[in-house]
DNA sequence: GTGGTTGCAAAGGCTTTGCAGGCAC
DNA sequence: GTGCCTGCAAAGCCTTTGCAACCAC
């Protein structure tokens, strides 16, 4: 349902969400951080403030299986290259063709939106660690 | 660590999640299916078949925050259609361009072995439910 | 004042795991 | 016979939710 009211906590999620692009954190190292600046705010509320972030478009949710989902505040369009070992999403910049009107076209019962597109491989870290 | 010995159970698994080409089942779906086939199958027993499978390359994992993991046992390169709505994942067919040479070049140090691509939007189904 | 928001704690859902017995090879 | 695999049940996450008090507007 959004968010309706700038409480001090909801100030201190997007401050801490905003000041992480590029980590692509999840609840529980959000909820680490807000408690610096409000040391009492519950988890709950941390996940219900990513929520209503994500229902408002400040905030897109990346998910991997068997993982906590993660937020990434940098909503500019850049994609993501995702490390098969470690998890680590990590943000890119390249130029993407025209991707939907090809399939809009032989697909057009389905209301299309928007592509997500994403990388996958080894990260430089893991590939160095492991052949 | 992959399957080496096929028993009984697993057959069973490979044998329903491959039939259900295109459903895209989750661990509880194949539970109560391969339970008609063999019915005192434990639930620990599909998740681990599921993983095992999943590390053999005989299927893909599919996840979206919040659900459950589901399974893709059609691994011929096929492209998603993701319903925002109802979260259902739809196979669609078609071209696409060399999207992996460029971000090759520009991250080397990154051990490029595929791209994903998932479209998102409404499927016909809830675009009749609700405007 | 009103109703959205919070903290707390409990509950929920999905998935993993320890263990003793069983079975494929 | 060996050791991978199974069923069972408990435990482990991550996330959601009910409720009374609280506070932004």
């Amino acid at each position: 349902m959004g968010i309706k009211r700038l409480t001090r906590q909801r100030r201190a999620v997007l401050e801490v969400v905003q000041h992480a692009k590029g980590y692509h954190p999840d609840a529980a190292w959000v909820y680490g951080e807000v408690r610096k600046a409000v040391p009492n705010i519950s988890l709950g509320t941390v996940y219900r403030t990513l929520e209503a972030l994500t229902e408002d478009g400040y905030l897109m949710p990346l998910s991997r299986p068997g993982e906590a989902i993660r937020y990434d505040a940098n909503l500019d369009g850049h994609l993501h290259l995702t490390c098969r070992k470690c998890g680590e999403f990590f943000d890119i910049v390249a130029p993407l063709p025209d991707l939907l009107s090809g399939v809009r076209a032989k697909y057009p019962e389905f209301e299309l939106e928007g592509v997500q597109v994403e990388y996958q491989g080894v990260c430089q870290k893991c590939k160095n660690v492991d052949g």
